[in-house]
Formats: structure tokens, sequence, C-alpha cells
RNA sequence: GUGGGUGUAGCUCAGUCGGUAGAGCACCUGGUUGUGGUCCAGGGGGCCGCGGGUUCAAGUCCCGUCACUCACCCCA
């Protein structure tokens, strides 16, 4: 061990400094926005869980592998949370009576995962949610599938920048059952397989196929399957395609918006019917964007009453890097508009009375804290970001007169004490 | 969990054959008694990731370990 302690955050997880807050509020608010206007509501939760919810109905692998566990002083089992879907579906269980459904909800928590960090990977990151419960029609999908490009435009991506691909489970059990014969309660190592085809190569997946029971005549048809894409939906049997949401989006305009692709799976139980992933078009980042789906059952968990659920996760870490991939990351905002110097000790008076006059005004002002020559203040207040200084000399002050200085021009006048703040407001 | 790459100043990095550390940028001070950016001069900053070994001598070689990073496994 070194003398002192070390200053890197804990292995996955990150310090914003302001700059980066800055970046990262800019992009988050333009998505709130977004979600704002299509008529949803922020909610938060715990960050601790119990660890039920998600040995319910999350994934085997988040479960046994990627939770970060502890238990309190009354030997409760907790968690922190690895997603929010299912606190989400406890908040709405827990409220039944006193919500209007539909119900459209969205939050941006900080949610946990114990594995090795990677490119699009952490420990910590801060996922925006974004559900509608209690409905099961398919306009849901079609609201969801607008949104989703509308958030994309909102942070400046066009449609060549990324593909909206989605699937339906109850299609992709049809598949399973109809076209490749496995038995229904033997698919899920065969989704898992459909989830990595493109990542491997053929041979690779062969062997995986074989290793899972697969014959060759299977898995010929499944590669079938993939290769058809949208065309397999014709192939299932009405019953599936009656039971598909997804069948009923693809008879609409908003068809025109999605890639419809049986090889988008995704990793949790609960999903039941429509499931859809953002990928970035990139190659730099071929991992997923973001995703999610309806699940229909989980509201069940806490209550008799069934609430139909549909909804995403979007994470920064990825979307992150999309940005970043595109050039889409907006600069940091400045910090201050204006610093107010008074070039001797006598003067912090008056200069802290002009400062409180444009706070009043809405201008972000500093005044300095000790005092310094005015040229160190007016370099300090450059790289601070601030457009204007205001000096408040002794010769000035003494004539009732202050100089305001604008930093971009190096224009600079003097004015009465009491035009201070309109002559700043005029600069800014 | 597996494999590769990298750990030297706040940041980016150089450091030859082993001879007890350097550059650029950033920061501070001065050149300017009330004027920033450019320029000039000076300055502060280093358990060379950590521990052990070899050696007269280790940033450099060897072993271990930790961290970061990329990929894999797996999956948001």
């Amino acid at each position: 061990m070194g003398k002192y302690l070390p200053t890197e955050p804990y292995r996955g997880t990150r310090d914003f400094l302001p700059e980066e807050i800055s970046v990262r509020q800019q992009v988050f608010h333009r998505l709130y926005e977004v979600i704002e206007v299509f008529g949803y509501q922020r909610y938060d939760g715990p960050i601790l869980e119990p660890t039920d919810i998600y040995e319910a109905k999350s994934s085997r692998e988040i479960v046994e592998q990627q939770l970060y566990t502890l238990t309190d002083r009354g030997g409760r089992r907790l968690a922190l949370r690895p997603e929010m879907t299912p606190s989400v579906a406890r908040m709405i269980a827990g409220n039944l009576g006193r919500l209007t459904f539909p119900v459209r909800w969205y939050s941006h928590p900080n949610c946990f995962r114990y594995e090795r960090p990677q490119r699009g990977r952490l420990r910590e990151h801060w996922q925006i949610n974004v559900d509608l419960f209690g409905s099961p029609s398919s306009a849901v999908e079609i609201e969801f599938i607008e949104l989703i490009h509308a958030m994309m435009a909102a942070l400046g991506a066009t449609p060549d920048m990324y593909v909206l691909r989605m699937s339906d489970r109850v299609l992709l059990n049809a598949i399973f059952t109809e076209i490749l014969r496995i038995p229904a309660d033997q698919t899920r190592p065969v989704a898992g397989l459909l989830d990595r085809w493109e990542k491997y190569p053929e041979d690779k997946l062969r062997a995986d196929a074989a290793e899972i029971g697969l014959t060759d005549v299977q898995f010929t048809r499944l590669g079938e399957v993939v290769q058809a894409g949208e065309a397999i939906v014709a192939e299932l049997s009405d019953e599936a395609r009656a039971g598909s949401k997804l069948v009923e989006v693809m008879n609409t305009p908003a068809h025109d918006l999605i890639k419809v692709d049986p090889l988008i799976v995704r990793g949790f139980d609960y999903y039941t019917s429509t499931v859809f992933e953002v990928f970035d078009a990139s190659p730099d980042n071929r991992r997923s964007l973001f995703g999610g789906g309806r699940y229909d059952n989980l509201v069940g968990l806490y209550s008799s009453q069934p609430v139909a659920g549909f909804g995403f996760g979007m994470g920064d870490v990825t979307l992150m890097d999309f940005l970043t991939t595109h050039g889409l990351l907006p600069e940091p905002a400045n910090k201050v508009d204006a610093v107010v110097i008074p070039t001797a000790e006598a003067l912090f008076e008056p200069a802290r009375t002009a400062a409180a006059e444009l706070r009043a005004a809405g201008v972000r002002t500093t005044t300095p804290l000790e005092s310094a020559k005015l040229g160190k203040e007016i370099g300090r207040a450059d790289k601070a970001g601030a457009r204007v200084v205001v000096i408040i000399g002794e010769q000035d002050y003494a004539e009732g007169m202050a100089t305001v200085r604008d930093l971009l021009t190096g224009d600079q006048e003097r004015v009465p004490l009491d035009e201070v703040t309109n002559a700043v407001k005029k600069t800014l």
C-alpha cells in the first residue's frame, strides 16, 4: 500500500466533474424534454431493493453473478438495483388504487452490476427508463417507436446513424416450436444461440448448436430463419401471428420505422411479446445502444391484478459512446457570465453590491475572494468562462463610475455605477 | 472467469547498453502601482502503481500483485 489513499473512484464507477456534468445535463435534458412532451412523468425509487424481486424474473446471469448484495442488520437480503423495471412494477402494483391507467412514467436511476468493466459496460451506469402501464394495445408499441425516433433526433442523430430492430417473443416461440420443432421448455439455449448469431463464425455456431442438442437439420433451419429475417413471419401459424403485437405494428405505417429481425432476443425472462434493441450503425460500437419490450406479467408478481407493461432502459455508457462516435456531444457550458473585480481592499463592499444587483437581474456573477492584481483577476475571469468583467477602481468609484469590459472583443466603457447591470446585460 | 496491451509530474508521453528522472501542455511568480489571451524569464510539483528478487547500482532485468484498457465468456 502507498502512503496515500487512492484517488480513483471504485472500479467501474465514475466521478463526474462539473464539465462532464454540464455535457451530460445538456444531453439528458433534451431527452427529458422529449419524454415529457410525450406525456410521461418522472418518478424515482430506492437504490436498495429486496433481492427477491430480481430472482423472480430478471435473468439467471444477473442474479447469480452480477448482483451487488448485502445483508442488513435485521438479516434481510438486499441488492443494489441492477435495473429499474422490477422496482417500477413494484411501485405500480403498490399504488394500483390511486393510479389512472394508462400510466406513463420515466426515471433516470443509477444501476449497478458486478462485472468486468469494458467498452460500453461499467459497474455503475445511469439508465433512463421509460415505461407505460395498463394497455395491451399495439398502439403502445407504436408510441414507443415514435418516442425512440424522437429521442434520437433530439440528440442530433440522423436515421442513418442507428437501427431500431424489433422482434417478438411470441413469434420467436413459434419459430422454435413450429419451424424447428423444439419442445417449448427447451427453447432457452436456442434463444441464446440466436443472440450470439452475428458475433460468431458459422463453425462455432454449429458447434454450439450441437452442444445444446440441435440436429443438423434444425441448425440449417435456424440459419434459414436468420436469412429470411422479416419474411419468416409469413411462414408462422395464424395463431402465433394473431398473438403477436409486432404483427399488428407491421400492418401500420410504423412498420417503416423499424427493422423486423428475429435475431433480437434480449436476456430478461420477463418479456412476453415485443422486444427491441437500438443499434449504432457505426462498426465502432457493435453493442446495442439500448432496448426494451413488453412485459405483461411483471406486475402480477406483486398483485392479483394483471397490468400490461411496456418499457425500455437507455444506459448512459453506450449512449455517450454513440454520441462521441458521431460527434454529437455538446460543449460544456460556461459557469459564469460576469466577474466584478475591485482593485483595492476597500472596494470589496461596493463590488459585492454591484454583484448583488447583477445576480438579481439573473446574471451569473462572482467576485474575487482575495485581493490580487487586476490582470490576474481578469485572467481568472476569462478562464472561468466569463464574458464580461466589471472593474471597480478607486478613481472610477470616487466619481461614481465603473468600467465594463467585454473579454471577447476587448472593448470597454466607463459607465455610472447604477448603469452597470444594463451595460453588462447588453454585452451578454 | 480467460487472454492481450499499458502503468513515469495534474494531463499526454520520452527515458538508449542497468549508473539514484525529462519534455510539451497545465499550474504559480515576475517582466506591468488599474487591464486577460501572445511573448520572455524564473519556480513548485515524482514512494517511476505496489511488494519482493538479482546486482556495487533497478524507472530499466526477473517473479508476484493491483489497477487501467481492449477482446472473450456472458449480457445490459
